[in-house]
Order: structure tokens, then C-alpha cells, then sequence
RNA sequence: AGGGGAGUCGCCAAGUGGUAAGGCAUCGGAUUUUGAUUCCGACAUUCGUAGGUUCGAUCCCUACCUCCCCUGCCA
């Protein structure tokens, strides 16, 4: 299969069954939908399944099907979620490249549909209000050896459960002294189907509904339901709605609805030196760990856009973790890389010092040395170019000279020739150091017949970048690392065998900050603008530090790839 | 213990009766004023284990092993 724009589509099992659905005539369309509850920022699992949903909807699109796909919220529990959260959402969405279908939706339109069609299963006899407190609850439910027991509730008369049911949204009763309850099966394996509870009493402010309800509907009665009402076709989610699959069913199956979504479940994605479960991440933010939900460290979508990750970065790496059943740890270096290949066709290069050593050109000559212009991107002619002033006294990065170069080298040494970066062949005359021993000057002299052509009679193999200290201006470049010290931070056991706190496993030298000099063509640039610095990676203008004409602040986003480093 | 799911190259992942796709990573080599990019080439006699059916099995059958999820009035 592939798309219009001839881009092979990775198939996955939940495209063939698509295909199969559209085959048979089952279907004539794709409706799928993004759900999640507006409890926390999205993270990079999130991400996956984001490109899943409207993935299908796009390609799907392009095959000439009136494919769609929503955005709801699942806000069935008031307590634990925000506006913040719901408006996060919608804008990490959006900057994915996706647009959803219609309005946002929200579970929470679907109260009062909710609420008839328990009515409808009160009078069916297969619901019934239930007084067990929590304790009671999970005593009569059994256990996975144990057959529950069933709840001395449970033969109440349709007419007592209709007016207990009705006075539980009418507020008469205390918060959590009574539930209702599916009444399917206490004996049933899987426990799911063990009498659910579907509504509880709670007063606590909805977002979106306020004080309008003291009794909120469950997730496994709401998600079908909703699911339902919007006309989805195909219902996905994670392995560990697998077991509810047959609850989700059971209620479309007992209610009078035209429509009965199919759940396919994929395995969620684990990624090394990450988390990806939002309470963990929570943690992190609330006890300061990290700047926020959107400290570029973060694997929230928020943290990797400030990062400078790339939309289609996220999206590449999603298509190359693929959609399966089985469990997947994706090493972070796919995320890397996949956001590096991106970048490499759309980023600006400009030359940048992070760690400067001062460079005394002794034969350089006003008027005389030249300087030439460069292109910004060597293989995009259309990118433009700019000059690169030479000067007297420049910044090269310490990292590319060497005293005693180890074998290989291809850098400055003393005595050495090196290539400065659209400039002339330079040779290292005399080292200056300070009283530590400290390297603190080179003085070099350029070879005059090498600007824009190779020096006659020898090869210099090594090329490096470089700045005019005068032209350059200062910025603020803040260095990330990974954000852990191990690959599995939540899943290293001590001892007792007992899972270790993740917060230990924080890697202390995750975020450095350093001042560069930088080439003055990026003073201008807008926040979120990407650029490559040559020989050393891509990075980008900070989303809410950054200042253009004033104060620069750029974030490394990811380093280049190195061969030299191993 | 019961239920559900999964085991194919270092990491992902197709294939599901006809003799193991692809991507990432890795390793060679070419080009290169980024040790980048690009380009070429290499990379599972083998599909958790053991039996069985078959001319032929990763795919079918049987048994076993390992891992993950499930006992919220969370989603």
C-alpha cells in the first residue's frame, strides 16, 4: 500500500484488519479517534498513538475513503483533571501536524445519554444500586483463585433501583455510600466482569459540567458508549485493555445503540532512559526534579518540542517503532536518529564555538586575507548563503586542538595543519599557556593560497569550525543529556528485590549550561528556529527564553552523528 | 492458582504450509572544505524448547519454558 505522495504507509495488523473490514463491506469508511484524559501532559507513547489514530485517518484519506478522526477527552474523574491539561492536549496535537474532525469532543457531552442508557439497563435488570463500601466491594469480588460472591444488593426490584438510581443524581445520598453496578457475572475469570461498578457518587467540579453531577460514569461504560455515539469504527488502544474488551462489548451489546466499535489493542511503547507513564513524570515536575512538564529532558511531546525535536522527527520514529502486540523497548538513539534525518535536509548550518580556545592568526592582513561566503546548507543551494568574515583573532572549540594528538587525529596540533571551515588552511605556530599548564592561545598562521582551493604539494585532511571573535555574538547554549543514568530507571530492583526509586537514577550531568559564540547570522532568528552547528549538532532557539536581537538561548537538540568519537 | 497477551538478527518488525521482507544499529569501502550527509557492499541454513503431522513447518498439532498485564467507587 502507499499513499499519493508515493511514501510507502508500514503496514501493521490493525491496518490489515481495516482492510479486511473495508473488503468484506463491514465498513465503507475509517473513524478513529485520539482519547485521552486531561490529566497530564502527552508523552512520546502518547505520540505513537497519536500517529496510529490519525495516521489510519490520513493515509486512509488518500486512498479516497472518507476517513476521520477525533480528538475526545476522557473526563470521567473531575479530581483529577484540569483545563491546563485539556488545553496542553489540543496543542500538542496540533503541532504534531494533525487536525481532528469536528469539535473537540468531550465524554463528559455524553453525561446525560450516559445516565438513560444506565436507566435502560437499570430496566433491563441488569444494573442495580449497590451500598458495599470499598472494603466490602473488593471482599465480595473474590480474587483470581476465588470466585466472587455476590452483592446482597443485587436482587433489588427495577422500580427500587430506578428510584435509588434517580436519587443518587439527584444528590440524596453521601459520596461513595452507594454505586451501580453491571450485573453480568461474580464467578467470571476475568474479574472485569465481576459486577463493575459504572457510576459512583462524587462531588468534585467537572471542567466542563461544573456542579451539574454528583455521580460520574466509569471509564470501561463510558469509552464504549462514547465510542459509539462519534460512529467509530475502530477502537484502539493498549494490550492492557484487553481484559475489558469483553466489559466493552457486553455494553453496546445490552444497550439500544446502532453501532458497536471494534477495541484492537497494541502493545505501548517502552523507551531506554525514559519514562513513559505520566505519574512518574508527574513526580518529576512536582518535586522539582526537572524545570517543568516541557524541560526539553522531558519525553513529554512538550519537552521534545523545546528540545527541537522536529514534528516529523516524532512522526518517523513513530513509523519505525511499528505497531505490534508484542512487548518493545526502543533504544532513545531511535528517537535520536530519527529526529537527526529529519532535521539533516531542514536545518540552516552556521558555525558555532561552545568551548573556545583564542586563535592569533600572525600573518593575517586587513584588506588583504580574504573571507567567503557560504551556503547554509551544502546540498540546498536554495537556503541562501552569507559571508563568514575572517579576522585577526578567532574562537576555534578546545576539542579540536590537540598537544599530543592520539593516533588518527585529523585535528590541530602544534606544528599541524588544519582547514578552518570555509577559510583558509591554518598551521599552528606556537601554544600559550597559562600557569596551570592551561592552553590559552594558539598562534597559527594561514597558508594564503588556500581560500576556496586546496594547498599544492600536500593534503590536509582535517576541516574544522570556527569563529571571528569580533563578528560573533555571545549566546546562551544549554547542553542536554539523558535524563537517567540507566536504561530501565523505573525497573531496577534492590536487593529485596523490590523496585529502587527512579528519582536515584537521575543523571546529574543532564543539562549544563555554557556561553558560545556563535556566527552573527542567527541574531535574528525567531524562537523554535533550527539550525545546525557545524561539526556539532542541531540546536534551536529556545521556545520561551529565547530573545532574537537581545538575548540568544539555544538548546542543543541532538548531537551529530560521530564515527571519531568511538 | 484463574483470565488475558507475547516470544522471528543487538533493537524494532513483516511473513503464517513452499524453503526468512524491511527499518534502525553495526562492520567494510567510495565521495566529501561538517570524522556529518550521500553512495555502494556485508549482516538470521534460521523463527522460545522438545516432540509430532507433511514431500516440505516460523507457519498445523501436542507438551513444556520464559516474559508482560489483570483483584481502583483511576483511565
Amino acid at each position: 500500500m502507499s499513499n499519493d505522495n508515493n511514501t510507502p504507509v508500514v503496514s501493521n495488523f490493525i491496518r490489515s484488519a481495516i482492510d479486511a473490514d473495508l473488503a468484506s463491506g463491514k465498513h465503507q469508511r475509517t473513524v478513529t479517534r485520539f482519547p485521552p484524559e486531561p490529566n497530564g501532559y502527552l508523552h512520546v507513547g502518547h505520540a505513537k498513538s497519536i500517529c496510529l489514530n490519525f495516521g489510519i485517518k490520513e493515509d486512509y484519506k488518500a486512498r479516497g475513503l472518507a476517513s476521520e478522526c477525533n480528538l475526545r477527552f476522557d473526563d470521567t474523574n473531575p479530581e483529577k483533571e484540569s483545563e491546563e491539561y485539556a488545553l496542553s492536549i489540543q496543542e500538542d496535537v496540533h503541532w504534531l501536524g494533525y487536525e481532528w474532525d469536528g469539535q473537540v469532543r468531550w465524554a463528559s457531552d455524553y453525561f446525560e445519554q450516559l445516565y438513560q442508557y444506565a436507566e435502560e439497563l437499570i430496566g433491563k435488570g441488569l444494573a442495580y444500586v449497590c451500598e458495599l463500601n470499598g472494603e466490602q466491594m473488593r471482599e465480595y469480588r473474590g480474587d483470581f483463585g476465588t470466585p466472587g460472591k455476590n452483592s446482597p444488593f443485587r436482587e433489588r426490584s427495577v422500580e427500587e433501583n430506578l428510584a435509588l438510581f434517580r436519587a443518587m443524581r439527584a444528590g440524596e445520598f453521601a459520596d461513595g455510600s452507594k454505586t451501580l453496578r453491571l450485573k453480568i457475572d461474580m464467578a467470571s475469570p476475568n474479574l472485569n466482569m465481576r459486577d463493575p461498578v459504572i457510576y459512583r457518587i462524587r462531588r468534585a467540579h467537572h471542567i466542563r459540567t461544573g456542579d451539574a453531577w454528583c455521580i460520574y460514569p466509569m471509564y470501561d461504560y463510558t469509552h464504549c458508549i462514547s465510542d459509539a455515539l462519534e460512529g467509530i469504527t475502530h477502537s484502539l488502544c493498549t494490550l492492557e485493555f484487553a481484559d475489558h474488551r469483553p466489559l466493552y462489548d457486553w455494553v453496546l451489546d445490552h444497550i439500544s445503540i446502532d453501532c458497536h466499535p471494534q477495541q484492537i489493542e497494541f502493545s505501548r511503547l517502552e523507551l531506554l532512559y525514559a519514562l513513559t507513564s505520566k505519574r512518574k513524570l508527574n513526580q518529576l515536575v512536582s518535586e522539582g526534579k526537572v524545570s517543568g512538564w516541557d524541560d526539553p529532558r522531558m519525553p513529554t511531546v512538550s519537552g521534545m518540542r523545546r528540545r527541537g525535536y522536529s514534528p516529523a522527527g516524532i512522526r518517523l520514529f513513530a513509523e519505525r517503532c511499528g505497531i505490534s502486540k508484542s512487548e518493545n523497548v526502543i533504544d532513545y538513539a531511535v528517537l535520536e536518529g530519527a529526529v537527526r534525518e529529519t532535521l539533516e535536509a531542514e536545518a540552516p548550518r552556521v558555525m558555532a564555538v561552545l568551548d573556545p580556545i583564542k586563535v592569533t592568526l600572525s600573518n593575517f592582513e586587513p584588506g588583504v586575507s580574504g573571507s567567503r561566503s557560504a551556503p547554509f546548507h551544502p546540498h540546498h543551494p536554495e537556503f541562501g548563503e552569507r559571508e563568514v568574515p575572517l579576522a585577526a583573532t578567532l574562537y576555534i572549540d578546545r576539542d579540536d586542538f590537540a598537544e599530543v594528538p592520539p593516533p588518527g587525529w585529523q585535528r590541530l596540533t602544534l606544528g599541524g595543519e588544519v582547514r578552518l571551515r570555509y577559510s583558509y588552511v591554518i598551521k599552528c605556530d606556537e601554544v600559550i599557556k597559562d600557569a596551570d599548564g592551561r592552553v590559552v592561545e594558539l598562534i597559527c598562521s594561514l597558508d594564503p593560497a588556500t581560500l576556496g582551493q586546496n594547498p599544492v604539494g600536500r593534503k590536509v585532511k582535517g576541516v574544522i569550525h570556527w569563529v571571528s571573535a569580533e563578528h560573533s555574538v555571545a549566546a546562551e547554549v544549554r547542553l542536554y543529556d539523558r535524563l537517567f543514568t540507566v536504561e530501565r530507571p523505573d525497573a531496577v530492583r534492590g536487593e529485596d528485590g523490590q523496585y529502587l526509586d527512579f528519582v536515584q537514577f537521575l543523571n546529574p550531568e543532564s543539562f549544563k549550561t555554557v556561553t558560545a559564540h556563535v556566527e552573527a547570522a542567527v541574531q535574528g532568528a525567531a524562537p523554535e528556529t533550527r539550525y545546525q552547528f557545524e561539526r556539532l549538532g542541531y540546536f534551536v532557539t529556545d521556545r520561551r527564553d529565547h530573545v532574537p536581537g537581545s538575548k540568544l538561548v539555544f538548546n542543543r537538540t541532538v548531537g551529530l552523528k560521530d564515527s571519531w568519537a568511538k
